[in-house]
RNA sequence: GGUGGAGUGGCCGAGUGGCUGAAGGCGCUCCCCUGCUAAGGGAGUAAUGGGUUUAUAGCCUGUUCGAGAGUUCGAAUCUCUCCUCCACCGCCA
């Protein structure tokens, strides 16, 4: 959400820069909108105003023992022309509010204008996609051949885009998971946590999954009058973050980094016939997320640092990636400026997205109420919020699977899973 | 699931219809004193919206005591619903 003064302030200048996030706002309406607002707000104030004072006349002449019948009457006239006025003010302070809740955040000035992904830019490559002298499988092949992939079973059991893994490469998937998250702990600085796979609707609102992306959500219970019952997390994004809420630091406890390892569910609505094949696109998936509370003045620092440590789990892994700075149409909602981790994928001849790091800026902080206090200083400010995968663990197996395959079929463990794969060099 | 108790400012904690945006304490900031330190004395210290404004300065004003609804001229205080926490019972990985 951003700031709504600011919103109202800079209208024109702010719907500019939305066009490049590809949001239309309705300048005409706001301008309309805040206008009513201000007088409807001024008269109610100074309705309850007088309210407030006249009451606390009444209030001394009961005390002296005066009658008050015919005050107490008069304002009960008064209290029907303020509710009047307040009715109203409510209803165009809710439509603003609405609209103030989709608006996305603002690119930063460092972020590629551009519509789409094709727009998105290169910064840099790591690694060199490596030359096999057979025809590579893809990893579905190859998990099949292995025994260790059962689209069959998951389809049985749950249907399309869920997997059900077995045996070696299950051990793996789960390897690479372990692995990411000491990487993160110990020579990252994070702080591992465990959290609710299930969530409430605060939580969504507050990392901004609500009110716009509710079709997204697998939710426990269908939408009533009262609300919606918990969702599924679609990434741990939410509950990482959410730690924030409503909390006040001191300057001296930032940054804060966290990470968890989770599933996470995503009912992908309306990306029907895309990554049908494989494990790319899946309804359930794990992944290891980063998420850390900075200063305002250091997130631009932080999000190269944390792109960093999800750049270091495909480095260790020596997995070719490039990094990409998605162009402003193609960054998520909350975000000020992402960055994408592609890695190589062979059998498809191209790089893949495995992890997006993104600097949210203040804009989940404001719906959160995360605030600290500068050292020394009076007034709270709002922290910004930074998320990243590191990675997304599915992904990194299809990767692993591709990158690592033999020309008999099997697949080499990397170097560093080994520990993790009981002293495996090979599967299969 | 049952019964009982409780949710107040950065933290702890008073407060059962008006003079309470909220005593007191802790913490924090500034000043004084003590030749460092420890201790002591004084003052200040909630958040947030709006109006005015070059201004997150000042001034005016609204709102907020778990959330929402209600009663009332007036609600931290009364009523209802919900949420959370604590205790005991029941059940259970």
């Amino acid at each position: 959400m951003l700031d709504s003064k600011f919103l109202r302030v800079n209208v024109r200048a702010t719907a500019e820069k939305l066009i490049a996030r590809g949001y239309t706002l309705d300048v005409a309406l706001v301008v309309d909108l805040e206008a009513q607002r201000k007088s409807l707000q001024v008269k109610t104030e100074t309705l309850q105003g007088s309210r407030n004072a006249r009451s606390k006349e009444i209030g001394i002449a009961a005390k002296r023992g005066d009658d008050i019948t015919s005050l107490r009457a008069e304002m009960n006239k008064f209290s029907v022309e303020l509710n009047a006025v307040k009715t109203k003010f409510e209803a165009v302070n809710a439509q603003i509010k609405e609209i103030a809740a989709s608006v996305p955040n603002l690119a930063h000035e460092s972020v590629p204008i551009g519509s789409d992904e094709d727009q998105n830019i290169e910064v840099s490559k790591w690694g060199n996609p490596k030359k096999f002298a057979f025809n590579v499988k893809d990893h579905v092949d190859l998990g099949e051949a292995l025994d260790g992939l059962d689209f069959k079973s998951a389809v049985k059991i749950s249907g399309s885009r869920f997997i059900v893994m077995k045996g070696q490469i299950a051990k793996m998937h789960r390897a690479l998971a372990q692995y990411m998250l000491n990487l993160h702990t110990e020579e990252h600085g994070y702080t591992e946590l465990y959290v609710p796979y299930l969530v409430n609707a605060e939580s969504l609102f507050g990392t901004t999954q609500l009110p716009k992306f509710g079709d997204d959500l697998f939710n426990t219970n269908p939408a009533t009058q009262e609300g919606i019952g918990m969702s599924l997390i679609p990434t741990a994004e939410v509950p990482l973050t959410n730690m924030a809420r409503d909390m006040m630091y001191d300057e001296a406890d930032l940054p804060i980094k966290i990470t968890a390892h989770t599933p996470c569910f995503r009912s992908e609505a309306g990306s029907y016939g895309r990554d049908t094949r494989g494990l790319i696109r899946q309804h359930q998936f794990d992944k290891v997320e980063m998420v850390q509370f900075v200063h305002p003045e250091k997130s631009f620092a932080a999000l190269e640092e944390l792109t960093g440590h999800a750049e270091q789990v495909l480095k260790n892994l020596e997995l070719p990636y490039r990094k990409v700075i998605l162009c402003t149409g193609d960054m998520g909602f909350a975000a000020t400026k992402t960055y994408d981790l592609e890695v190589w994928l062979p059998a498809q001849n191209t790089y893949r997205e495995i992890s997006s790091c993104s600097n949210v800026g203040d804009f989940q902080a404001r719906r959160l109420k995360a605030r600290f206090r500068p050292t020394g200083a009076k007034k709270p400010e709002l922290i910004h919020t930074l998320n990243g995968s590191g990675l997304a663990v599915g992904r990194t197996l299809v990767a692993v699977l591709e990158n690592y395959q033999l020309e008999d079929g099997r697949i080499e463990v990397p170097a560093v899973l080994v520990p993790y794969m009981g002293g495996v060099t090979h599967i299969g």
